[in-house]
RNA sequence: GGCCGGGUAGCAAAGUGGUAAUGCACGGGACUGCAAAUCCUGCAUCGUCGGUUCGAUUCCGACCCCGGCCUCCA
């Protein structure tokens, strides 16, 4: 097995090899919790989340730590308390609930830590300690600033050279800066602001400083894979990787640098401004909770490619998950097997840099193979490795049946559906029988048709009537 | 201006120096009372222009579009 990732910092794909492959470690970073996640916050937990997943099955489950990071102190955090006129405290603790529920619909595997910045401030200050004693940064104005040009290839994630630096610039210069590039890594609160004491007054970190010094915390100064957005990579990940480079010696920090491609919804860019800001549950909410679906169309398309989402995709993933889960449906696999070997073929295709669209399109050859497999042994064996493989991308991962007939996670009577209950839909669906047997056919059909407008598809089969709901 | 990523069938999206996976949609066929589901089958010369090559969509160059980053952002 050779498994290849994109680093960002070389431009190429390059074999990975961990540090130590009895503990391999990503640092993934996560959310900032002032308001709910939208769909482009969902594409790096997802694509990271399948990372996992492989890395898991590739070392062992023991063997692979994941860290996602919470940032709950930051200016937008506070700007959005005070906008609710709400305690900082009961807005984080707000979002980080509904954070996890938006991101356990869309199957994603919890990670083995996730270090809050508040939590870690006294490390924060040691590390901006450390930085000072070694000419890494300054005192200024009751700022602490990273002097920049003190490290030699800053820069070198980014590919950007200081001089682009600040050529581009577009902010005015704080006067206390000794370099324009110089960035803060703690700052003075005011009074009604949170604040922490430190050497330098009361005040609070910079943005970059928690994730130096929780992934060092939590997996050591050197680790294998740092992930995120690709908007992060500058200035964030850059800044980072120079506070964690200087405050220490002889470490490498992250050895892999992957970063996941921009969302834009219906062809435009997400803000606020645009009202286009789509959350998660939102999302969800169009496919009655199907997190699965948003998962496929999260997947459908490479990581590190822009993807656009789209009302009409998702409906489309929807459909899709329909064929697999018909494929196993069909098989009478309602087993839900979560362990077991995945396919070759599916692991190989997710070695190369993730290439879950190939390892989807390997799904689907499963399920046709599975649709025509002659007997229940073949079916048996079949049904166990497109699930496995699925799982692999945290997909088919609930009952054939559930998949079909529940209204997932969402209420319905919200969304106007009006939900039928099964014992109703059976009912209608052996007076259409009778019909039937009786050669009635414009009463069944008429019922079909009923049936069909609550949203409930009947298909007939040699064992009889079963129904689906259609969305 | 600098940096990065895209442009492949109606839509979405892999991939490869030797005439292009897969899904959805659409057409034909099988099956069905009719459907649905399923199966079989049809549907693209890969942004433009040059170059390298026996041969390029795949390598090189130029150009044209699109998006992102350079300021908070996944």
């Amino acid at each position: 097995m050779t498994l290849r990732f994109f680093n960002t910092k070389s431009g190429v794909k390059e074999e990975f090899k961990p540090l130590d492959p009895t503990n391999v470690r990503m640092y993934v970073c996560g959310p900032t919790v002032y308001d709910r996640a939208h769909i482009g916050n969902a594409r790096p937990v997802i694509v990271f989340d399948v990372l996992y997943r492989l890395l898991r099955q590739r070392f062992g489950e023991d063997h692979v730590l994941y860290v996602r990071n919470i940032t709950d102190v930051d200016d937008k955090i506070i700007a959005a308390a005070h906008a609710n006129d709400e305690p900082i405290d009961e807005l984080t603790a707000r979002t980080i609930i509904a954070f996890h529920r938006d991101i356990a619909g869309l199957n994603a595997l919890p990670p083995d830590v996730e270090p809050r910045a508040t939590q870690h401030i006294a490390e924060m200050i040691a590390m901006v300690s450390d930085l000072i004693q070694r000419n890494f940064a300054y005192h200024a104005e009751d700022h602490v600033l990273f002097h920049v040009p003190a490290m030699s290839d800053y820069g070198a994630l980014s590919h950007r050279s200081l001089d682009n630096l600040i050529a581009g610039a577009r902010v005015e210069v704080a006067p206390y800066k000794k370099h324009p590039a110089d960035f803060v890594l703690w700052k003075p609160s005011q009074p009604e602001e949170p604040g922490w004491k430190s050497p330098w007054g009361r005040g609070r970190p910079g943005w970059h400083l928690e994730c130096s010094v929780m992934s060092e915390k939590h997996l050591g100064a050197s680790f294998d894979i740092h992930g995120g957005g690709q908007d992060l990579i500058f200035p964030h990940h850059e800044n980072e990787r120079a506070q964690s480079l200087c405050a220490r010696d002889g470490t490498s920090f992250a050895k892999y640098w992957m970063h996941n491609g921009f969302v834009t919804v219906e062809g435009e860019k997400m803000s606020k401004s645009l009202g286009n800001f789509l959350t998660i549950e939102e999302a969800l909410n169009h496919v009655q909770g199907r997190g699965e679906a948003a998962r496929l169309l999260m997947l459908g398309t490479h990581y590190r490619k822009p993807l656009d989402w789209t009302l009409a995709g998702l409906r489309e993933a929807k459909a899709s998950m329909d064929r697999l889960y018909t494929a196993l449906r069909d098989a009478g696999s309602e087993e839900v097997d979560e362990h077991g070997e995945a396919p070759t073929e599916v692991l190989e295709a997710l070695d190369d840099d993730l290439n879950t669209p190939l390892a989807i399109s390997l799904l689907y050859d499963l399920a046709k193979s599975l649709n025509k497999a002659p007997n229940g042994r073949q079916k048996n064996r079949l049904a166990h490795t497109l699930h496995t493989g699925a799982n692999l991308l945290g997909l088919l991962e609930q009952r054939p049946g559930k998949w079909f007939e529940d209204i997932i996670a969402v209420d319905a009577a919200r969304l106007g559906l009006t939900a039928l209950e099964p014992e109703i839909i059976d009912d209608f669906i052996a007076q259409r029988d009778a019909a039937r047997e009786a050669k009635n056919f414009s009463e069944a059909d008429r019922i079909r048709d009923a049936l069909a407008a609550q949203g409930i598809l009947l298909e007939d089969t040699p064992e009889g009537t079963r129904w689906k709901r259609s969305c």
